[in-house]
RNA sequence: GGAGAGGUGACAGAGCGGCCGAAUGUGACGGUCUUGAAAACCGUUGUUGUGCAAGCAACCAGGGGUUCGAAUCCCCUCCUCUCCGCCA
């Protein structure tokens, strides 16, 4: 939910947001023509509640004789107020039904534009030249299967397209790699969180998930529940309606589930293996902080990512995505990208999301300020690890003869095993 | 799943259909006292919307209803606790 009150006082700030975004501009002058609508109705409406409740007051008072003549005059005028309060809350309705269409405004700085657009910042880490080594780089799933950690026929038997099992090793570097991850976010001062997965419509929708990206959620009908496709969401409504302290400092939470997604849209692409599933698991960094802090907050989350990618030893890039490929809820994100040696090309690890207030006013998240009044908190994500590193981390340090050379950094977590083989 | 009890402000805990946004206690904050602290005493202490402001309006789990008027009466939903059953 963006700002209603700054949206009034300066409505081309949501005009060029949403001009950024090839988004919808009308939308802004939609919401303030509700907004005065609902405030004229509300006026009215409270006018006349004042009214009522003065008369009904009186009721109690009146003397015997003169009791049946103001009881008269109330009655009369619950009718209009009934009404009246309707023509309010309709307004009301309409202006949070467009409220809740709009995205959060973008920071300035991020490039314009759609998915496309995005602007490079920086590479870090050397891509591997297999030309010279003398050997054609096996895609991870071949990898994978040769040593018997990723199953995706039985994936699809049990569960369908786009399902696996992580098997014996498989299972192992994924455990190594999250446990790694949560280490990182414990030692960076995070509070490991293991979370729900499934959430109730008010927390989904608070986190911006049910707009333009729906159908990407899996929703349990019968229940009236739906399945996360990111921790993010259940922290996110971990303090939802509460006024959180961050007298201390920002509040790190790093959550550790399986998360969900319909990939609805995905057509056809990234069919073969992991790297694009219904089913993965994820360690995510969520952060609650002040407004002020909320761009520094950004950066340090980015480089706890960046962390990790470098104890997973990839090499990647880091990149500002357009506003156009903004999730609803972000005013900005930087993805790394790390170098996949079979698709010779870079795919997303890490995404790293400032949603300033946004959520926050959704969920109800606010802070004590000093002087005793309350507002809106920051709130931010970021990646950590996720199920589709093992694609990065299995061709990135594959050998010519099918076996896996174990990043240093993992091997604690691996009974000290160097390699995986077969 | 069955039976019962209950959900009120940061917490505990009152609350006859009108004088209840809500007693009282604790906590917190400010002050007096004190060399300092404690104790004692005095005062302050919910959120939101709207309005330039005084003010007005809304909120007692959530949603409907009755009434001139609902924290208080009725209905539905959710949650918590106790007991029983069932199943990991």
């Amino acid at each position: 939910m963006i700002d209603i009150k700054a949206l009034r006082d300066d409505p081309d700030v949501g005009r060029h947001s949403q001009r950024a975004r090839g988004a919808d501009e009308t939308l802004v002058d939609r919401i303030l023509a509700a907004d005065a609508e609902q405030r004229s109705l509300l006026t009215a409406f409270e006018t006349l509640r004042a009214e009522q409740k003065a008369i009904s007051k009186s009721v109690g008072k009146a003397s015997p004789e003169d009791r049946p003549a103001v009881l008269a005059q109330a009655k009369a005028l619950a009718d209009g107020v009934k009404e009246a309060e309707a023509a309010a809350d309709a307004a009301r309705t309409e202006l949070d039904a467009l409220l809740w269409q709009m995205p959060n405004i973008v920071v300035d700085g991020v490039p314009e534009g759609g998915e496309d657009d995005y602007v490079v910042l920086r590479h870090e880490g050397t891509i591997r030249d297999f030309d010279a080594e003398g050997f054609a780089p096996r895609d991870h799933l071949e990898i994978g299967e040769g040593l018997g950690g990723i199953d995706m026929a039985r994936g699809a038997k049990v569960s369908g397209s786009r399902f696996h099992y992580l098997v014996g090793l498989g299972a192992r570097l994924q455990l190594a790699l999250l446990n790694a991850a949560m280490d990182r976010a414990i030692a960076h001062g995070f509070l490991p969180v293991i979370t729900p997965t499934l959430v109730k419509p008010e927390i989904m929708a608070g986190t911006g998930f049910l707009g333009a990206h729906a159908d990407e959620i899996y929703h349990l009908p019968v229940d009236d529940l739906y399945l996360v496709g990111t921790s993010e969401v259940a922290l996110a409504g971990y303090h939802s309606g509460e006024i959180v302290d961050l007298e201390a400092g920002p509040l790190r939470y790093a959550g550790w589930s399986s998360c969900f997604r319909r990939e609805a849209g995905a057509g056809g692409k990234d069919n073969r293996g992991i790297v694009r599933v219904h089913q993965f698991d994820k360690i995510e960094m969520f952060v609650y902080t002040t407004q002020e802090e909320a761009a520094a907050e950004h950066e340090r989350l980015l480089a706890w990512e960046e962390e990790m990618l470098q104890i997973a030893g990839l090499p990647y890039r880091v990149i500002d995505t357009a506003a156009g490929d903004l999730g609803s809820s972000a005013a900005r994100k930087f993805d790394c990208e790390a170098w996949v040696p079979s698709q010779g090309t870079y795919r997303e690890m890490t995404s790293t999301s400032n949603c300033t207030t946004f959520q926050a006013r959704r969920l109800g998240v606010r802070q004590r300020t000093q002087d005793g009044s309350t507002r809106p908190v920051a709130t931010l994500n970021g990646t950590l690890a996720t199920t589709r590193w093992i694609v990065a981390i299995l061709e990135n340090h594959q050998r010519e003869d099918g076996s896996v050379e174990v990043p240093e950094g993992l091997r604690g977590y691996l009974g000290g095993l160097a390699e995986l083989r077969a």
